[in-house]
This record gives C-alpha cells, sequence and structure tokens, in this order.
DNA sequence: CGCTAACCGAGACGGTACGTCATGTCTTGAC
DNA sequence: GTCAAGACATGACGTACCGTCTCGGTTAGCG
C-alpha cells in the first residue's frame, strides 16, 4: 500500500493555532472552516482533509492541546483532591479554554456524533480524574460505598452550568463550597 | 396617528407551533427563520417584525409555552421539596422541552444578548424557585445560614450537565440523589 | 397571485454588460458566475436568479444584445444581398461579437440544452434572413427549386469553419466569392 | 548521460483509451485529468507526464488514433472525389470521432496555442487532401485557375457547421450536394 | 554490481470556481 | 401598519479539478 506524499505536521499547527486565534480575538462566530483557511494560509480543502467541520476542527485542536496530562491532585483528604482539581480548571477555564469549551458543547448540540466524539475524548478524561480521586478516598476509608457517578456528576455540573449559562464566575470560593459538599454527599450511604 | 392592520395573532401562534415542529421533527439544524417562514407559511418579513433572529425566536416560543407557572412544591421538607420539584423538571425537560433548551443554549453560546434574556425570562425564574424552597426550610429552623446561591448552583448544575453533555440521563434516582445532597450540603455551616 | 419585490432592471444591465467587459478584456475564461458577479457588483445569487450557469448568461447577453433587428439587404440579385449580409456579419463578428460566439459554442458543446436554446435565439434567426433572400430570388426567376436547407449550410458553413477553427480571417474576399459560389450552386437544379 | 526507466508504454495506451472510454460513457464534461488518471488506473503526475492539459490529452489521443493515414479517393471526376472524400469523413465522424473533435475544438476554442497544435496536426493534413484533389482535377483541365483555399473552406465549412452547431446531421446527401456545388464554384473563374 | 536517473502509484498541497443555503434588508401590491 | 411574495448583498458551505509537490518503490543502462 504505498503511501503518497505525507501529511505536512507544519499544517496541522497552524491549523491548531488559527482555530485558537480566531477564537480568543474574534470569537466563536469567525471559527468558520474558511476563515481558518485563510487565517491559517491552508487551503480549505487541507482543513477538510483533517476536520470534516467547524466542531471537528474544535475539538480536535482542543484535545491536541489540553488533553497531554491532568494533573491529578494528592493531598491526602477527598475535600483537599477535589478543591486542588476544581481551582487548577477554573483557572484554565478563566484563562481561555472556557471559550473553546463554550464553542465545542455549541457544535455538539446539534451533531450527536461529535457530542460522542467530545465525550471520549474530553470528558471522560475529566470524570475519570474524579473517579480516581473517589476511590482513593474509599481505599483510605474516608468514604464508605456510594454513587460514584452521581458524585461526578455533582463535582462538575455546578461548574458547566456557570460555564455555559453564564449566571457567575468560576471563583475559588465555588471550589471551596464544591469540594466540601461532596465530600459531605460522598458519606451519605448510597441508596 | 393611525394604527393600520392590527398585527394577526393566529400568525404568533403558527409561528411558535412551527418553531416546536421544526425542532421535533428534524432537529435544532433546522429551525432556521427561513425554515420557521416556510413551515408555517408566513412571510420571512413576518417572522423578523416578531423576532429578531432565530435565538430571540426560540426563547420567545419557550416563554409562550411554558414560563405560565412554575409549581412550587411544599412536602414539609426540604429534601422533599427538592426531589418533588426535580422530578417535575426533569419529567418536562424529557418529553421535549430539554431538546429546546439545547437549542436555547446553543444561541445563546455565541450572543450574550440573548443569554441575558434568557437568564432573565427563564433561568432566573426557576431559580428563584429554589431560593424560596430554602427561605421556607430556613424558617422551618431545618437549616442555617448558608450561601444559598451556591446551593441553586448545586441543584441545577448536574441537571444542565447531563442534559447538554449528554452522558447521561435525568433519572428519578439522581433526583433524589441531588436533594439528599444539597440538604447534606446546606446544613454546613457558610464559611 | 402576489408578486414580490420586483427584479431590478439596472441588474440586467450590470450583469450583460460585465459579461461583455469580462470576454473583451480577459478572454472567455474569465467568464465566470463569480467573476460576473463581482464584475457587476452584483451578488452571486441574484446572477444565478436570471441565468442558470456560464452558458445561459453568455446566450442571454447575446441575445439581449445582438437580437434586437438583423437588417435584410435588398440588392436585387441574390449573389449581391449575400455579399452584402455576409460583410455585414463579418463586420459585426470581428468587431467583438466573434469572441462572444466562440464562447457561446464552447460552452453548448457540452450542454445540449442550452445548445439547442442558443440554435432557436440565435443561428435560426440568421438562416430564416437567408432562406427569404433565396425566397425572394425564386420569386424573381432567379433560381429554381433547390434544397434551401443545403444552401442556407453553405452561405454559413466557410464563416463557422473560420471562426472556429481560425486558420483564416473573415475578409470581405469571403463574402464575395461565397455570395457568387452560392448563387451558382443555386442554379443547380436539386435533386 | 543514463537513461533512467523507460516509459510504460502500456500506460500510453491505458490513458488513451480512458480518454476514449470517458467521452463516449459521460461525454466531454468527464474527461478532466483527474477523470482520465482514475479510469486508466494511472498516477495524475504521470498522466501530467504525457500532456500538458485537457486539451493536449485529446489531441493527442486523436492524432495517435486516426492520423494513420487518410485515404485520397480517385474516382476521375472532381465531384466523385470530393463525395467519396466527405461520405468516408462522415462516416468517421458519426461513428464516434465527432465527439472527440467537438471536445477538441471546446478546448482551442481558449487556448490558442492548442488550436495551432491542432491545426497543424489535423486539419491541414485533411485540407491537404483536398488540394490535392483540386489540383488532380486541375492538371485534368477539369477546373481552371481558382482560389483552392476558399474551395477547401466550401468543403469544410458545412461539416464543421452541423458538427458543432448540431442543427442537422452529416448525411450522404449533403457529401453529394456539397460534392456538386464545390465543384461548381470551382469552375467560376477567379478574380 | 552498484549507481544514477527517470518512471510509476499514491496522495498532500495551495488554489479557483462551483452551485446551494441562510442571513437580514428591501420593495411591491393587496388588505 | 400588516401580510405574502420574493429580490437583493453577503458570506459560508462542502465539492470538484487544477497543476505542483513529495513520498516509497520499481526498472533500466552505465561505469
Amino acid at each position: 500500500m504505498p503511501a503518497g506524499r505525507p501529511r505536512d505536521r507544519a499544517v496541522d499547527d497552524a491549523i491548531r493555532l488559527a482555530v485558537f486565534e480566531l477564537i480568543a480575538e474574534q470569537g466563536y462566530q469567525a471559527v468558520t472552516m474558511e476563515g481558518i483557511a485563510a487565517r491559517s494560509g491552508v487551503a480549505k480543502q487541507t482543513v477538510y482533509r483533517r476536520y470534516s467541520g467547524r466542531g471537528q476542527a474544535l475539538v480536535g485542536a482542543l484535545t491536541e492541546h489540553g488533553a497531554r496530562h491532568i494533573p491529578v491532585p494528592d493531598t491526602g483528604t477527598l475535600a483537599g483532591d477535589l478543591a486542588a482539581l476544581l481551582r487548577d480548571t477554573f483557572d484554565s477555564l478563566t484563562a481561555g479554554i472556557g471559550a473553546v469549551l463554550r464553542a465545542v458543547i455549541a457544535e455538539t448540540l446539534h451533531d450527536e456524533a461529535l457530542a460522542e466524539l467530545y465525550r471520549r475524548e474530553h470528558v471522560e478524561l475529566r470524570r475519570d480524574v474524579v473517579r480516581e480521586l473517589l476511590a482513593r478516598a474509599r481505599a483510605r476509608g474516608e468514604i464508605g460505598p456510594a454513587d460514584d457517578e452521581f458524585l461526578v456528576d455533582l463535582v462538575f455540573g455546578p461548574m458547566w452550568y456557570r460555564l455555559l449559562i453564564g449566571h457567575a464566575p468560576l471563583t475559588e470560593t465555588l471550589a471551596r463550597q464544591l469540594a466540601a459538599a461532596v465530600a459531605a454527599a460522598a458519606a451519605i450511604p448510597a441508596d
């Protein structure tokens, strides 16, 4: 199976960079397949060769950027771990990733295939971290049997709520309160 | 000041109906100013006379539909009230309003003015109900001083998370677990 | 049956002008739906509303331009009439219409529907003139019964041959020789 | 000077075959450099190595196919020779070469270099045959001094006219009428 | 026998144009 | 002034070819 000309890695970078710059400078509306091509100095077809649409481009740029490694905190207590994780997450969302995530969600809302991709490539990785924190706390005897999936929803729900509805910012206070609330909920015996 | 021809109320209904039908039958993608006009047998300009864009049409159709009255449960306990409220809310989301809300959010994500409108016309009304439940519980001595805004986020966060990310359904179990978790969190002294 | 906004006549003119200018200045290659739109300052969709493609636009611009009236010469003899007609025709072809016709033919060669349109709107009108000249000559007793369709082909064939193959120019000499040859052929009894 | 790998003759054939098949099965529109490559199972670059474009490929395939030898009829009279030549020519045009020629002309209409090539490689060869027939007739004393170039145009003009405009087929009747007309015109003293 | 050069398949790449769709504005005539 | 109809400028969509390029992998002939 002959290979043909290999893909140019520099093009991948140019596209990803263009996506981030467009979203930062002109907002999500400006992220358009045509705009990405123009901004990155790449042919439209070349963008389509990598991503089948705006949404795929956003998810692609995102995962290539942030999925490197998600630090798993270890402070000794569940509440401490959760507070540290949330603080870190809030920081990166506030720094700029938040705008990208909002754009990604806007796309997933009318493309279930993309939603599935996004959940697999991004959401589940974050949920796994919390699952691990819960398992560790349980190993320490800090919490008993519980519905971990519900607890994970409890950890991330308010964050997404504020990020997407925009009625309140992602503050450090929220991180602390949430960590405490989840720890308390984890102590409730599962039903 | 001549009055001119009065607006046709039947047109309002036709437009709203078209929005709901389009979203139900063909999904949010199909909700387009042109599509609404075609489906409702109304001129495009006539739709624009009422709503300045897709987002406004969605929010308009939504508030006209559901904002009539939000029943405030009264079971005697905070957890009971919350569970009842969440059950009702989940039911209506699952029944079809969920798809509309997802569409609305998709729009608000790139239109801050619309987001503000939506929060005022829809989100805050729901938050007010929970605020009232919390106030009642406090009056009963069930809970002490607490950060009510955080508790409201705790109530609605996981719901939006599941609705928008789509990783899990809105079950009755979630309503019960969430009510219990919020009640527990409400018992933690505010800091 | 309500009419909607009427078409802007100025737009028609702008489009036709753009077609002629493009063909004159940059050649047939530059006649592109996108180019026409850009040149005429009109939206692409507006061009498509009138013409369904490059070919239709060319034929449209052509018929609107030249089909006003084809002068029918009357010199008293068939050869004189034909020579006058051919001289006029050659003049207009050499002046610029020739380039348009070449473009039109290029299009008709891969669009039979367009070819049919072109024959009806343009070719047959010219053939009719020669048919009339032949009828007049016959009425004068100048010629006998003959296959007029063949004679018409004889009149126009060499012209198209030179125009499309480009091996020789359309000179006055050709007009004279051709007129004489056709007159001679018309005298041959039909078989 | 090392030679490198020699060209694969089978590839030449595959390309030419693809051109003819495409034109026959899907029409001239389908004759595209990419289409030729795909159809012949050859790399695009390999096609470009032989022909610099669609037009070149068409002319190439054509000359490789038909330019072997053009039979020069010899019936004893000019009219007989011309009729025989035209009959043969019409037959081959109707059989399939006509479609190729139409395609070639479409290309030459916006590529003067190609037009020049085509005239040299194809048109002139046919004209030479008629020039020879005229010379022979003159040697026999059948005709006097005349403008042979004009007579050649008279022979081929109607054929191209019908082939390219498509208003009438290339019949045997036309061959006979045309031969007679040209013979008559050849008898007119040159001016 | 190994080197060098051209060939060949595959397919990426920067382009241009295609024809379609939705946007939001406008103009007309009827009511 | 509302309404149905539909033209209009704008701009993105996703596709198709263009002609060039870079790969890896043959074939030759020349040294």
